[in-house]
DNA sequence: GTCTATATGGGGATAGAC
DNA sequence: GTCTATCCCCATATAGAC
């Protein structure tokens, strides 16, 4: 039961989202510990004392709810293997669980999710190694258990033709999510990207022609 | 003639060599100017001499080794749509000639085309707008040059479609230069990294297919 | 748990001699 | 063009009162 005179849960929660906000929009190296406090309408001193340091408290944001995100990925694997028949999900079926709870996370929490999709897309090639590897930590369990689904899926491919094709995957989506406004900012606002539904059905349209892709090359 | 005793032009080389190291190490704002005029053996002073801010000298930095490679895409789609019948060059041919120039070019330099291109596959997302502008401006022309001609060879595409895809294209490209080490850290070993002609290939099969998957749910 | 005040270090940029 | 010395700002982290 929290005291309601000076909530630490909520003074935590404030900090990571405050955080996140700010990283989202300046870069870890960018988000100053002192603006995060402020914006969260605290002090650096509160930071340090429920964080530790200011990379514990990056590693924090993307943990929060990314943790989530992979059990969900997760737990849909499950249902999609014990209905499969003998040889398993159908690719499609895949790879909208592999996308689909990442790029729809935004729909529940508009702002937070846009911003938290933005920092996981960045963080796959940031340079800190510490942050880099506090994701690939959350993440490698999925990675495990998604490789070996997409093998049975796609059993025409060697295994180092399926692990790149997954690289091209990851990284197709990583970039999507991160928000790169390359093609809308030279061609003008053409593209929708509120329409989360309608990204997730495009994408997964292409990396499922991308990964059954002929081995011989494709005219 | 470059007077030998000091000469501005390797001072400048110097400076841009070593950024281009300091920053595919660290990140733009994990590499001081401190660590970079020292490692060309030169100093603060200089840097800001030659390129007026730190700011510029990451600028230069991206457009040095991007200006060329880019002209050689450009050339190389002016040479095939020379050589194409009334439809334009195929799919393949417009996928090997976007990718390839620039995967390729870690061939000749190896290290700073290593450095080089992840940079630039980072830069994409950074949210430093100033560099992020700086990198999109490089690329404008070829970008619009590059969809007026997948739009010839997709003509079942909508626009809307085709820019997708073209984003998603990016990203896996953006994302497998920038060696985000996913795949590798997760699984071992498996992925050798130096065989940029065997990269190339594959990740041509994959786009081509991604880009030629058909519109109603591909099984 | 929360704050103010401070310790300590590093950053980018510049002045001015050579 | 190049250097040394310096200005000034902002960063993270912590000490210690409340």
């Amino acid at each position: 039961m929290p005291d309601p005179i000076s909530d630490p849960i909520d003074t935590k929660q404030s900090l990571l989202d405050a955080a996140e906000a700010l990283i989202a929009e300046r870069g870890v190296a960018g988000a100053s510990l002192r603006a995060i406090t402020t914006r969260a309408g605290t002090n650096l001193a509160a930071a340090n004392y429920h964080f530790g340091s200011k990379k514990a408290l990056a590693r924090a944001v993307i943990a929060r709810h990314l943790r989530p995100i992979n059990a969900e990925r997760l737990r849909l694997l499950d249902a999609a293997e014990d209905e499969a028949d003998d040889r398993g999900p159908d690719l499609e079926s895949l790879v909208n669980i592999f996308v689909g709870p990442v790029v729809r996370f935004g729909r529940e929490m508009p702002d937070r999710g846009r911003h938290f999709a933005q920092i996981c897309g960045r963080a796959m090639t940031q340079p800190d190694p510490m942050l880099r590897e506090s994701l690939l930590g959350e993440l490698a369990e999925a990675i495990q258990r998604f490789t070996k689904a997409f093998a049975r899926a796609l059993p025409e491919l060697s295994p180092e033709e399926l692990l790149w094709r997954m690289q091209f995957m990851v990284g197709a989506m990583a970039h999507t999510i991160a928000g790169s406004q390359m093609i809308e900012a030279i061609h003008g606002d053409t593209l929708d990207t509120r329409d989360l539904d309608g990204i997730v059905e495009r994408m997964v349209r292409f990396l499922c022609g991308g990964l059954a892709a002929p081995m011989e090359g494709s005219r």
